[in-house]
Formats: structure tokens, C-alpha cells, sequence
DNA sequence: TTGTAGGCGTTATCAC
DNA sequence: GTGATAACGCCTACAA
């Protein structure tokens, strides 16, 4: 491949290099003629700008990096393609990594990106990220970055986050109105911030309704499909059954009910059961399953433009933290059948 | 974001960029001693190495083009896991775009990648692509590209496919030794190559084993689950009800699933059911389905081996095409229960 | 309005 | 073994 750079249209023209670049950037210092001249020569040779040559005169990469936990689930991949509408239009061009949950790679990655001058940095923390000095050292150096979803409160950037305690609350509330009074959660990794947010929102709203609970009602189970039917297979064995269930998300909800539907419960009925994060499964399970539906998209935007604004302002910009709102999908999984219709 | 270069270094300690260049690179030509001095000094002073420097100077960019139909569903993703996994190794950035379906963006992401100067491009066509004369232009001009999956057959570039036709033939065999004889298949968009594919497998399969089948046996319902429904829902209104369906795709199969269920057919026993791609939701839709499992992340890693064979060998390498194996998981939605298990 | 020249950070090719 | 210096492709003072 060889490509044309502006030499090549100077020579061509017999004009200097600078008279070239003018016509590109500079609207005026420029007579009309010359710089339509330029242009037509341009587009008939086929040139294109390069832009690793602008990049190292402006000391920018335009690269943003994108660090996430994993992009299998759809969560992120939503997050993300929200993210690319926004930085892409600025000719950003994104960067995206995985962490795969571990707090090792989370740090490489981190380092590949630094090394690879990213202008910055979009990040939603591994589920096993306790240490977060890198993290923080690169902030304090000045380098952009914005937090979102998976969070950590003490680090001084802008953040994206979920309103998870409000929906985990109402989620919760919901299963109580259902008329479902022994409810557990089965709950995450419990030093996410957002898994505590969850579990207040769960707590709130027990207290809000003065049921009481047990504290071993509250379990941490993992984030995983197996974790849910693990934590719900312990149950069974224990004999201990839940009226209902609130988990921490999708896939544990799934577990859970895959394990309960083996051994012949009924759900809704005998166990409600509500999700979070709506993924497409489920709406495909059976019962379909009611689920905390988040904006994803949006969260992406919001945290690109976000991103974005530290990148072009001049002055430093206040971190500052933006929650968003989302919706119960209520699905037949935490509606109780009435008498009328189980005789059907 | 002050960054330290070369230079500052060779300030530092009083000697020439060149010598401090060497440190870094040449393994010889310079004095152990001053080599150790400079890398000391290097790391003392936090000095990185500005890619975009060296990118210039060495005319590549280090990036790998990734365009995709869409990454929600987990087929996509898993291949770019593979794909990221290989050319991260070799210090490329991948940047990763989405046609959405949709041709024109396809088109657009193309000359972005061409313009952003990316060393290689792996392409999987979107469903809509029927115009290929921007990336036979591309081709022609000895542009580093491979195709997946999503592939035409007349482009002369490296390839790497599923063996979509075996499989096919295998579903197709599966359900037919299972006992079904009337079986359909719900196709894809039928200019896209795996589809054809697929409807030849099917085909194949029927003719092996002598049996009958009509034309219409073959319906055009796109990809999406909603397609599945909406086929599903015009055959039951025709009364036209299959034994088997052998759907070109998961969600497809998913949703004629779900319709069948709704107008209380019993799957597998009225109507059994094998999907393609085993997807997450295959193994939690009830009765699981049976589906073609393909080897998305070994697919994405062959992919990028095929690209960097291209960017690394300086003679021109010849393009072939890579055919995948997979295979067939078997799941209750394709094995009739017998009587003794349905009286239980 | 146009051209010359210097620089962005690096590497490579010469001399010395 | 080390140091000037010229690239890479582009932009921008400054001079003409």
C-alpha cells in the first residue's frame, strides 16, 4: 500500500507542502482558486490525510480505551456500542478490553492502554478489584477517566452509575405487593458497590414494609448462572424455601429457577422470583421472567459525553456523578396465578 | 499529561538521543554500561516510548479493523475474544465497528478503517450486503483483509467458514433418525453463502434418506426471533403443522418455540426442534434446545492468524479458505420422550 | 497569498 | 561505541 501524502500533491502542482496543508485546514490564507486546485488534485490522486502523522503533532492518540469485565453478556456490548455512537462522531476511536473479572488483567490492561497513550479512559471495575492504586495514581496525574456501573467511591473522577438501591428497593417491593412475605436475595460479590446498593435497596424495603428477616435471608451467591442454582440447591438441602426471590441479576435468578422448576416447585406460585439487568433470557425462560430493566445504551452515551467533556475543556471539570433510572419489567415469574386461572 | 521522551533523557545524562535510542533497541552497539545507565535513568524518569512516533516512522498503525453485523449476541463477541486474544500478543489494537445489518454502514465503517489507516481488516458481511465493489477495490489493491463467517465466495481474499453445509446435514440427520419425517427448515436471508449452505445440508440430508419433501418445506424467515414467531404462527394458521423444524439460527428456532407452546403443541413430541450456534439461551428455553455448536473463539483466533501471516510474510501469501468443524449438542427439544417416560 | 523552515518523537544511516 | 543528522507526514510561525 502506498499512500499519497501531501509531498506528493505539492510536487504534482509544483507548489510548496505549506500551500497543500493550508488547503486542507486553514478556510482562509488561502486564494480560492489554489485551494480548489488542491482539492480536485487531491481527491483525483486519491489522498488521504494520514492521521498518525496529526496525532503525533497534536500530541493526541484519539484513541479512548474501554475497560470492561467481559462483553459476553449483553450488558456491556450495549454500554458499549452507546459509548462508540458517541466518541466515534468525534473521530474517537475506541479501544476495548476485557478484564475478564480478574484483577490481574484489569491491571495490564490498564497498562497496555497507558502505553499506548490513549487520551482516555472508560472504566467499570472487575468484580475482584479491591487494590485500586494504579488506578488512582493515574488519576491523580490528571488522566481522564470515567468510572461507570461497576464503580469505586473513593476514586475522585466522574461517574456513571445505576440508581440500584431505588430499583432493588422497588424490585423488592414488588415481590412484597405480590403478597410474597419470606423473600430472599441472593446477592453478588458484596464489595461492588453497586451489590451493596442492592442489598440496602432489599434491606429498605423490608424494613419499609415491616417484614422481618433473617440475616443468612441475604446470601452471596456469585454473579453466575451455576452460583444462583448452588445457592438455591444449599436451600433445598436445608429445607429452607423461599416465598420469593430477588437476585442480584439475570443469570443467578435463572439458576435459581432452573433448580427450583427440577424439583417440582411452581413459579410464581410457590416461589416468586425477580432478576435485574433484563437480559434477553429473560424474556425467553418459563415463567419470563420480571427484571430490572437498566439503559444501557444511555449509560454509554452519558459516560462517552462525559469522557468527552474533560477531553475538550480547557479547565479541569468537576468530577461529578451521574445516576440513572430504569425500569421493573414485570414478567409472570413474580405474578402469583389466581385461583381462577391455575383451574384452567 | 506530560510525556517523557527520548530526549529528556539524553539531556539528562548528557549524551545523544541516538545512544539513547540504542539502549532501547539495538542489543548491541552500545556499552553495557550505558545501556544500563540509560534504562535506569529511562524508568526512573517514567519515560514510555511514544507509539505513535514509532508508527509513523515504520508507516504501519498497529490497528486491526474488526467490522461485524452486530456483538449483542454472543457469536460475534466470542470471535472477537479469539481475535483479540492473537493480535493483542503481537502488540496490534483492535477496533472493532458494527454494520448493524446494514449495508451502508458497512460501507461507512470500511472507509473509516481506510482511513484511520489500519494495517488489516477482518470482515464478516453484513445479512444485507449484496454490493462488494469497495472491498474488491480494496482487495485488489493488496489491502490485508480476511473474511468470516459472513463471507462472499467471489472475493479472492483468506476466508475461514463453519462447515455449515456438514452441519446441516447433521441436524437434519439428527431429527431424522429421532423419527421425524416432515421436517421444515426456517432459512435465513438466502443470498448470504452459510445460508445456502445450510439449505443445501438440509437438502442433502432429506435426499439421503429418501424422503419427500415440498419446496415450501423451506421458509425464508430472517434471523431474528420474532422471524421464527411470525413463520411459525403463518404455518399454524395453515394448518400446516411440521413434525421438525430445523431452524438456521437459535433465536428462529426459539421463537417458533415459543409460538408452538403458546397453541399447546408439545415439543419435543409434536414437533421437535434443532437450532444453530448453541447459544446461552438454547440451554435455558424449556424443553433445551438442540443446537449446532460452532467454534466462535477458536474461529476468531484462526482469523487473526490468517491476517498476520499476511502483515508479517513480505512475499504475497496465497489466500485460502479455512473450514471449521463443530458439533451437534444434543438437547431435549430433538429426542422424543417414549410412552413409558411420558406416562411418569 | 505563498514559501521556507522547524518541530512532533522515533529510528536509521552515516561519520567519527 | 557514540554522536550528528535526516527522515516519517503533517502543521504553523515567520518571512517574503
Amino acid at each position: 500500500m502506498q499512500y499519497i501524502t501531501i509531498k506528493d500533491i505539492a510536487r504534482a502542482l509544483d507548489i510548496s507542502v505549506a500551500t497543500v496543508s493550508r488547503a486542507f485546514n486553514d478556510r482562509y490564507g488561502i486564494k480560492k482558486e489554489t485551494r480548489e486546485l488542491v482539492l480536485r488534485k487531491a481527491k483525483e490522486m486519491g489522498y488521504r490525510p494520514n492521521p498518525i502523522a496529526r496525532k503525533l503533532l497534536q500530541k493526541q492518540s484519539l484513541n479512548i480505551g474501554v475497560i470492561v469485565p467481559e462483553f459476553i453478556n449483553s450488558f456491556f456490548s450495549e454500554v458499549i456500542i452507546g459509548i462508540q455512537e458517541i466518541l466515534c462522531k468525534k473521530d474517537y476511536q475506541v479501544i476495548i478490553m476485557q478484564s475478564n473479572e480478574s484483577a490481574y488483567l484489569e491491571l495490564k490492561n490498564l497498562i497496555t492502554m497507558e502505553n499506548s497513550m490513549v487520551d482516555g479512559l472508560l472504566i467499570s471495575l472487575s468484580k475482584e478489584t479491591k487494590n485500586i492504586e494504579a488506578l488512582k495514581q493515574l488519576i491523580d496525574e490528571g488522566f481522564p477517566i470515567v468510572l461507570f456501573n461497576r464503580i469505586n467511591d473513593t476514586l475522585p473522577v466522574s461517574k456513571v452509575i445505576f440508581n440500584d438501591y431505588k430499583w432493588a428497593l422497588f424490585a423488592t417491593e414488588h415481590l412484597i405487593e405480590q403478597g410474597y412475605r419470606k423473600i430472599f436475595h441472593f446477592a453478588g460479590p458484596t464489595h461492588l458497590n453497586l451489590i451493596k446498593d442492592r442489598i440496602r435497596g432489599f434491606k429498605r424495603a423490608m424494613e419499609k414494609h415491616r417484614i422481618p428477616y433473617e440475616k443468612d435471608q441475604i446470601i452471596e451467591t456469585g454473579i453466575l448462572m451455576e452460583d444462583g442454582e448452588n445457592a438455591m440447591e444449599a436451600l433445598i438441602q436445608k429445607n429452607d424455601i423461599p416465598e420469593a426471590i430477588f437476585a442480584t441479576n439475570d443469570p443467578t435468578a435463572i439458576g435459581a429457577m432452573k433448580v427450583l422448576k427440577k424439583h417440582g416447585y411452581n413459579i410464581p406460585n410457590d416461589v416468586g422470583l425477580v432478576g435485574f439487568s433484563n437480559s434477553k433470557m429473560a424474556e425467553i425462560v418459563e415463567p419470563a421472567l420480571t427484571s430490572v430493566e437498566q439503559p444501557t445504551y444511555k449509560m454509554g452515551k452519558t459516560v462517552a459525553e462525559l469522557l468527552l467533556k474533560q477531553l475538550t475543556s480547557k479547565e479541569p471539570v468537576d468530577s461529578k456523578t451521574i445516576v440513572m433510572d430504569g425500569r421493573l419489567v414485570i414478567r409472570d415469574s413474580s405474578i402469583k396465578k389466581l385461583p381462577l386461572e391455575l383451574n384452567k
